[in-house]
DNA sequence: GTCTATACGATGATAGAC
DNA sequence: GTCTATCATCGTATAGAC
């Protein structure tokens, strides 16, 4: 691996890992040897196994969600300028488009996507609270929007929902390094780009449906 | 443990700890402490411990498959009786309901349903294949109805939103032992029976939208 | 401050005695 | 069928070199 410093080598090659292999089957030893840094630098860089985790999710989760905000924001204040209330389509396109762009963004983003995706049903409730604490900020942020967007349903069916497309989004994140139902009866499936905008209208089919 | 044979004691012991802790969080010994049998005899038993995982799911799932299959058959055999194609909302229900009865069957199929939720996004392509094997079968069937049922939307269209389906079902699967979401700024969560209607309402309008 | 070498307890797996 | 003994590998901790 290039000589750039030991920290990012590492969070490179357990990013790759991790979405490859998954998280309990990548050793210490993998990762450091990829990485090409001692196995004890792991522990001194970040402590530990699971720490290092939490530091591969926030490197790229926090510049994402900040994007996913100021998109959010801009929706909410040009439906505030119009005094109009925004309209969920906008408002779900903000929170999801992000995803697909920045998964495009370079090599090691699409590794990290399908880590995310998996990071919200791992069964480790550190993994999902590392996940979940970085999400929610932005995720409360959508919701009072969607409240407004469609005052005709109740919070409580409004975050019901709102949870039943994070599910949605999650399995379709991991899918990217799946090879799994291909299946001669089944049709092939789609490219990520087609993906992503049906994914689009199934959720906002489901977010909008009468209560 | 009471004293049936060794391999239901360590079945049931897997699938407990298993949903409970993960999978890779589970240790052969603290199943076999559980199950009060050898270590060894697991691997004798089941061979692996992967193979153990096989077994627990396949004990479950096979049967509820089954009650699935029924159900779909059902509708699908009403609807040509009648000469009318069979609709999207009873074919869905055929397949979604099922889960909610066997999950309150009895306290060891709470655990597995989670179980299964998780496994439909394991790293581990093992896990995933045991997993989707089973069910392809149900799937196809399933997939053909609904062809049927909604002959405007094309097969690849319906395919992928089937797989939305999958995704958000196999989320709201593993949310049953999940403590996440429980935050005072947002509204608390449903109960399990409303949560899974609110659930087929949600899928029946995400796969009926228009394309 | 960084990094390395090395050691420790626990794990999944297996071979062979009973 | 069951158990004991043993093995390689895992995450982690620490002492000390640069």
């Amino acid at each position: 691996m290039p000589p750039y410093d030991t920290k990012t080598r590492i969070l490179d090659g357990a990013e790759k890992l991790f979405a490859r292999e998954g998280f309990h089957n990548t050793s210490l030893r993998a990762i450091t040897s990829l990485a090409e840094a001692n196995l004890a630098s792991v522990n001194y860089h970040f402590g530990s196994k699971d720490a290092l985790l939490q530091a591969v999710i926030e490197r790229r989760l926090l510049p994402l969600n900040q994007i996913r905000e100021t998109k959010i924001r801009e929706v909410l204040a040009r439906a505030s300028e119009e005094n109009t209330p925004p309209t969920a389509d906008s408002l779900l396109c903000a929170f999801i488009e992000p995803t697909l762009e920045f998964s495009n963004s370079s090599p090691g983003a699409k590794d990290f996507i399908s880590l995310v995706g998996r990071s919200l049903s791992d069964p480790d409730e550190t993994v999902r609270n590392c996940f979940l604490t970085l999400v929610l900020p932005t995720f409360q942020l959508l919701f009072k929007g969607l409240c407004d967007a469609l005052p005709q349903l109740s919070p409580t069916i409004l975050l019901t929902r709102l949870q039943f497309i994070m599910g949605t989004m999650s399995h379709v994140m991991c899918m990217g390094t799946l090879s799994a139902l291909n299946n001669p009866a089944l049709p092939p499936p789609l490219d990520q780009n087609t993906l992503i905008q049906q994914l689009l209208k199934y959720a906002l089919a489901g977010l909008e449906a009468p209560e």
